[in-house]
DNA sequence: GCTTTGCGTGTGAATGGTCACTAACATGCT
DNA sequence: AGCATGTTAGTGACCATTCACACGCAAAGC
């Protein structure tokens, strides 16, 4: 796919992370990202086509950390339970880290008539969905994640669960600490889907 | 707050759940909304004056939808986990019949900037939420709902894996039945959450 | 009973704003 | 000489909202 990225580029994405995260989805417009650059806005369709390539390098991003988790994840011999606890601890850091990943990655519904962004958020939460089941399927067999669900509804239930729970957050207006609260949260997904 | 609306109202407030099905939250504007209509745009402003308090109506619709259920569902004698049943397939009906609902529901990035409809969704989210607990917490009483997990994450799991089987389905450009393959998953969640 | 007044509802045209994107031109590095 | 990268000044599209004006109906005044 678009790999290699120029330095500006980087640089681009970067910028509108911060964009987003501060003013949302709506806020990331080629004006804003040309004034918080020091660039005139002509000069970022020297580096990228259209904005919709902008937002590509953004799920790009997050995409990237996603593999890369799973990736260390998955070499490790941790248990099962305790690979999905990474997994919300990963996210729940992340997100209170970078607020714009999750505007972006949930936020279908802004990008409902860019078939080409639609795909790409599909594609990546496809990606983690069954990275997760994976996960999940090889607890089954060593005996330390429940049989009687198959893997993919409870990949559906941790996601949604996960998602959910930062919604509520984000509509508290970010009122606490994530992590804090979300590690009893974690304990209570842990004792669902373990044997 | 704000009761009685007049017929033409309730029409703005109808076409506006059309638009939103059909071309999704972005394609609800005053022109197209207008013209669906038959009107001049300046008509609306005879009705409601701005289009945030149309949004207002449109979320309020749908919390009468669940209130209206709630209401019904916690009078009848089924046990609990019946309930959450029936509140499952009451959403996948709805979201199928009117896929705008998913729309404004799950938007609240679009409403970033908005803090009386961000407040609103928030409002209905944590109507629903308390709901669901209520439902949960007699459950427990009567032993029919696992004691080991706290009723307000178990909310968050239900909601949340509604949420995302509902996410899927849309993101799959609704390429299939949900109402159908939703039942397996409401087995899954059946077994999760019984003792 | 007729006129007048005013209100509810409609209209077309315009306003000022934002948006993504482009064209013509400039500069400096290789 | 040519390419990468920048600039200024637009373009046209769309947006929500407002303004001055028009029509018809119903109550109020005579």
């Amino acid at each position: 796919m678009n790999t290699d990225l120029s330095n500006r580029q980087l640089e681009i994405i970067n910028v509108s992370l911060e964009l987003i995260a501060e003013k949302g989805i709506q806020g990331l417009t080629i004006k804003n990202l040309a004034k918080k650059i020091g660039f005139s806005e002509s000069a970022i369709y020297r580096h990228f086509d259209n904005k919709i390539q902008i937002l590509i390098g953004v799920l790009n991003h997050f995409e990237g950390i996603s593999e890369q988790f799973f990736k260390q994840e998955m070499e490790n011999d941790a248990d099962s339970i305790t690979k999905i606890e990474h997994l919300f601890l990963l996210y729940f850091n992340t997100f209170s880290m970078h607020p714009s990943i999750v505007a972006v990655i949930f936020s279908e519904e802004i990008f409902r008539n860019e078939t080409v962004l639609l795909e790409k958020v599909a594609e990546v939460m496809k990606g983690n969905s069954s990275k997760i089941i994976e996960i999940l399927e090889k607890g089954q067999r060593k005996g330390e994640v429940r049989f009687d669900i198959i893997p993919s509804h409870l990949a559906i239930i941790i996601l949604g669960s996960l998602r959910m729970f930062v919604s509520q957050w984000h509509l508290s207006r970010y009122s606490y600490d994530i992590s804090e609260k979300g590690s009893d949260f974690i304990q209570s997904i842990k004792t669902l889907i373990s044997t």
